[in-house]
DNA sequence: GCCAACGTTGGC
DNA sequence: GCCAACGTTGGC
C-alpha cells in the first residue's frame, strides 16, 4: 500500500466536506505530473489530505483511493471549467481516482510543523515553490506523519 | 526549438 | 493583496 499527498484550498474543498459527502471524484487536475501520479495510485492507497492557500496550510486528514483510473468527466464538459478543448472521449487526458473518507486528523500538521520535522526531498510539499498538487509520500515519512497526527501533544 | 509573455498556484 | 515560482502557450 502507497501513501500520498493531495492538495485542496478548503474554500473550494474541504476535508469537512469529504466527511459528509464520503466519496468524491478528485476532478481538475490538468498537471501531467500530478495526473501521473494519479493514473499510478492503486485500490486501497492512503493518502493525507492537505489544506493550501489558507491559514494555515498543512494536512488536516486521511483518505483512501477507492476507484482507480476514472477518466475525469469535466475534461469534456464546454461549460465547465476544467474543460479541456484538446481532449476527446476516444482518447481522454485526463484520469483521476475517486477518494473515501478515512478520518479528519483532531490535531491538524500544519506548513511550519512539517518544515520543521521534514527536509525538502522527504517531503515535496515543503519545498519552496512547489505547486504541484499531488504527490507520493515515503512509506517512512508517512509512517512519522500519521505518529505527529495521533500525538496530542 | 527557443524563449518571452502570460496565467495560475499558494505562501506570506 | 502581493509576488515568487513555475507550467504553458504561441510567435518567430
Amino acid at each position: 500500500m502507497a501513501y500520498w499527498l493531495m492538495k485542496s484550498e478548503p474554500d473550494v474543498y474541504s476535508i469537512g466536506d469529504l466527511e459528509r459527502d464520503r466519496t468524491e471524484l478528485w476532478d481538475g487536475v490538468r498537471n501531467y505530473q500530478a495526473r501521473n501520479f494519479l493514473t499510478s495510485m492503486a485500490l486501497g492507497d492512503q493518502a493525507f489530505f492537505y489544506h493550501s492557500n489558507t491559514k494555515p496550510p498543512g494536512i488536516v486528514g486521511l483518505v483512501e483511493i477507492v476507484e482507480t483510473n476514472v477518466v475525469d468527466p469535466t475534461q469534456f464538459d464546454s461549460t465547465h471549467k476544467y474543460y479541456d478543448p484538446k481532449s476527446f472521449p476516444d482518447k481522454p487526458r485526463w484520469h483521476t481516482v475517486t477518494v473515501g473518507y478515512v478520518e479528519t486528523f483532531a490535531r491538524g500538521i500544519t506548513l511550519d510543523q512539517l518544515k520543521e520535522a521534514f527536509t525538502p526531498d522527504e517531503l515535496w510539499v515543503v519545498r519552496r515553490g512547489n505547486r504541484l498538487s499531488v504527490m507520493p509520500v515515503e512509506d517512512t515519512i508517512a509512517q512519522k506523519l500519521l505518529k505527529m497526527a495521533y500525538t496530542t501533544e
